[in-house]
DNA sequence: CGCACTATTGAGTGCTGTCAAGAACTGTGG
DNA sequence: CCACAGTTCTTGACAGCACTCAATAGTGCG
């Protein structure tokens, strides 16, 4: 139940962010801030020296002291049920906020998991009031709302009972947010194992298998191990909207 | 598609709130701060005027200037997805922050409706920084983050393909928020109709009447119209956590 | 190259969605 | 207070889809 598979637990050592060098700046709260205040924002996140694929970046019930936006790579986060079975809470991408939930009582609510070698950027819950001053305020919070958003999205997707439906919609916000990032919004990275995005997208691992099997037999996508071509983009936002 | 039921749209008149007095303080951000520092709190948000049932607190796409705090009754948010479908995203309870979700882009990302006569605390954007200097901050967050968890926790409750289980946990769940606002935690007030319930689950009008009826006459609850009372808490836990 | 793990494919059962009808409730007006 | 109409909720029958169990194929790693 206690899976220590690594032995790494939150962040490793960090080292200074240059917020103004940074190739991703454009996806965080530096990107509603001039220039000129990019090293003072620096100056209260630090970035994570490089995590491997599987080490936590912390787990649940630790102390909260930071929240984290993600530098490069990709998080997932899980949380484990009273009756002892894991869910797979979401999935996180540069620019995106992760480990806030912490702020409700103190603890993670959730353990986060690096599903490739990534950075994360570090803010410590101290420094809120400096990140404040500085005018970090909104920026923070707009983050916060995005968040929010997506886990309300999630929820609507999970609303539709129909599993080709959650798997198309899956895919469509996946683009998006490769749009997002300014990657090609028709190559879906798939870091994450088939079991885990089966669960969290609330369908049995051999039904997602069996829809994309579908998908690519009609010519929508082409679909490998690790990552997802989208070719018919039409024809699957009509499968991610079709009532019934 | 576009229903406007009701002419008042956005919060009414704003009076002035006394913190100090008010009955539901150690619910929202008031609970985390002394008391000296309530009327402080009070200069930075606004209580409604009573709002009636089917009244908007806002509709989706308005300019979000605002967040709110719901001081008494209840209100639920629904949007509206590209296909034109409805879905129900959340309930709203004492204590609850709503309409945050506005700060991602500076408009509404759902459509806010009191469920029976209600009033809310409005806490203006431009006295964000206010709420910040006199210590509000903090409380802020916390409530920001028990928001997130608790559309994570419906998330993870939508991954349960099994209806019965659904029905099970938004029972289990009520019946804490009923315990946390300090009422008969047996009792779960259903100020929405089973259609809004059943779409906010996911499943069907049908499934879930068929489902309330099972537990009532498998003796669990006791089934009303606009309330439901829990008789065998254990055996609803036990249903709600069966894998499977 | 062999092993362990992960992913795919197949067959059968059960639950939920759909369609349809009936019952109960709500609010209005006499 | 009652009658009535509209809405909301409950119950029934059937079909389709996803889950379960089971076996096979593929992948990554030592």
């Amino acid at each position: 139940m206690h899976a220590r598979g690594k032995p790494s637990i939150v962040p490793l050592a960090h080292s200074p962010c240059g917020c103004s060098l940074c190739p991703t700046r454009h996806l965080c709260a530096a990107a509603d801030l001039e220039e000129d205040v990019l090293p003072l924002l620096a100056a209260c996140m630090r970035t994570s020296l490089p995590m491997a694929k599987g080490d936590h970046l912390y787990r649940e019930g630790d102390p909260a002291e930071s929240c984290f936006v993600v530098r490069s790579g990709v998080y997932k986060t899980s949380t484990v049920s009273s009756s002892g079975h894991e869910y797979i809470t979401g999935f996180y991408f540069p620019g995106e906020l992760i480990g806030f939930n912490g702020q409700r009582d103190g603890r993670y609510l959730d353990t986060a998991i690096a599903l490739e070698t990534s950075t994360v950027c570090r803010l410590h819950i101290r420094d809120l009031p400096k990140l404040w001053s500085i005018g970090g305020g909104p920026p923070l919070l707009r983050m916060l709302a995005e968040r929010q958003d997506c886990a309300t999205r999630q929820q609507i997707n999970l609303c539709q009972s129909r599993a080709d439906a959650r798997v198309a919609r899956f895919l469509l916000e996946s683009s998006k947010r490769m749009q997002r990032l300014g990657r090609d919004s028709a190559l879906i990275p798939m870091p994450m194992s088939r079991t885990d995005l089966a669960n969290y997208l609330g369908i049995t691992l051999e039904c997602l298998s069996r829809i994309l099997a579908r998908f690519r037999n009609a010519g929508l996508i082409r679909a490998e191990r690790t990552e997802i071509q989208i070719l018919v983009l039409a024809n699957l936002e009509s499968l991610a909207f079709h009532t019934s």
